[in-house]
DNA sequence: CGACGTCTTGAAACATGTCAACGCGAGTGG
DNA sequence: CCACTCGCGTTGACATGTTTCAAGACGTCG
């Protein structure tokens, strides 16, 4: 069963660092999630932090008018659970069947105040964190539908390269896969599934990608998907680059 | 003259806390910055950290193709110019009359480094800003022109609020000062200035506000503007009510 | 007074949303 | 094993919201 926790989301791998924080989760419960099982539930006390060992979640927050934003997906080692509130103002659902250690946050808490190594790497993650979602406040703010789903599905390339350590120019990652729904994308790039649909479709005509089935798609065209997302603009690719 | 630093905005005032790490700034130089004078630009090495002392400051990306994101606004005790890369990956500049104090990243580092109460501080500041960006996306993918204008307008006044510590109803506030331009906000909310004018006549049309001059307007009926932002779905206001 | 930039407004073009139909595959119960 | 239903994805036709292009109003500055 899942535990609430508090619900500010946090991101990122350990990648080339060893991210200390992290060994609060040593003697942690692991917690088994199926599909749209709910780790976190909007509005519950935010006591509890996450870390994920496998599987894919989905960060969220729904307006009193029943519109959603989906606010990021998870990977893993990826950090969830950390909020200025003393309550979660989004739910995390578990998109694929994935797995999570849980701590209590006055235990991280601690573990940062004893240790000031573990704390800057912390703080490195949240400098992560916030350079990512100006990215995604850039593509909202700027960038079309079909330029949305480029940048998206270069993100699912991109975490999936991370968390299986694979080099970039691997042809494995570009047999991408979508677990999640069309409506579930929709709410991430603030289209309708239609759109999202039709965006897809518009990628195929223009030779960028095929469609298998629903659930996968193949890069056919990276060099024009990353131009059309212009990978340029953002700052977490750089890092990405840097890094590996 | 400005200094450049590394373009990462982080945002928050110290309200009731003392913000402990911003003692690193006791000894700094005082910059002013005339409208328009850029202080960070994108691109420049993110050597140093800086605290707005009076005026409003403007964050913005600028992608390859020439759209403009403004990611956020700053004002008095907001701190700017961290990120997780190495150099700015956004550009920052006043938009009114300003004074900032910088000090050397190094400097903070150490500061952070030597008190885990700063440090603390200072992540809890992280927090806020984190939650503050998920308000930002939330509007960017899910809301409409008019919305987003009625979120803008109760940002500049819940800045002021806690810029010049006034009550939450004091009337005074209900006169908004907008002396960014038109496209400067488009850039924000994600629409053209166009869009912007024409949502400014449909608030004034529905009697919420009335536009004296281009940088003023009066807030007609502050209790319906709330409802159109829909408060109840951001983090940052349940800060706001809780902290003051 | 004239020139410039910004703001506003209008009309038309465009992108995205809405509504509806259909196809498909998974799961269920006959 | 089949028929049915259901949810999801896709596609089409149309509605709406936003952008684009253009013109005019207004204020500022020379």
């Amino acid at each position: 069963m899942a535990v609430a926790g508090h619900p500010c989301p946090m991101k990122q791998t350990a990648e080339d660092r060893q991210d200390l924080f992290l060994d609060v989760f040593r003697d942690a419960a692991l917690l088994r999630l199926e599909p749209g099982e709910v780790l976190i539930s909007a509005g519950a006390a935010a006591d509890q932090v996450f870390n994920i060992v496998s599987g894919m979640l989905m960060v969220s927050r729904t307006g009193g008018d029943g519109r959603r934003q989906v606010l990021s997906f998870l990977f893993r080692d990826n950090f969830v659970g950390l909020t200025a509130t003393d309550r979660y103002f989004f739910s995390v659902e578990a998109v694929t069947p994935a797995e999570v250690v849980c701590c209590p946050r006055r235990l991280l808490d601690q573990r940062l105040r004893d240790d000031p190594r573990a704390e800057r790497a912390f703080l490195d993650m949240m400098f992560r964190v916030i350079d990512d979602m100006l990215d995604q406040v850039y593509s909202l703010g700027q960038r079309s539908a079909v330029e949305r789903l480029a940048v998206f599905l270069l993100y699912l390339r991109h975490w999936r390269r991370l968390t299986e350590r694979l080099p970039d120019q691997d042809p494995q990652l570009d047999a991408i896969a979508t677990p999640m729904s069309r409506e579930d994308i929709g709410d991430f790039l603030g289209l309708k599934k239609e759109t999202v649909s039709r965006a897809f479709g518009e990628l195929e005509r223009r030779g960028l990608l095929r469609r298998t089935d629903p659930q996968r798609v193949q890069i056919v065209d990276l060099q024009a998907l990353r131009g059309l997302a212009g990978v340029h603009d953002f700052a977490s690719p750089r890092r990405l680059v840097a890094g590996s």
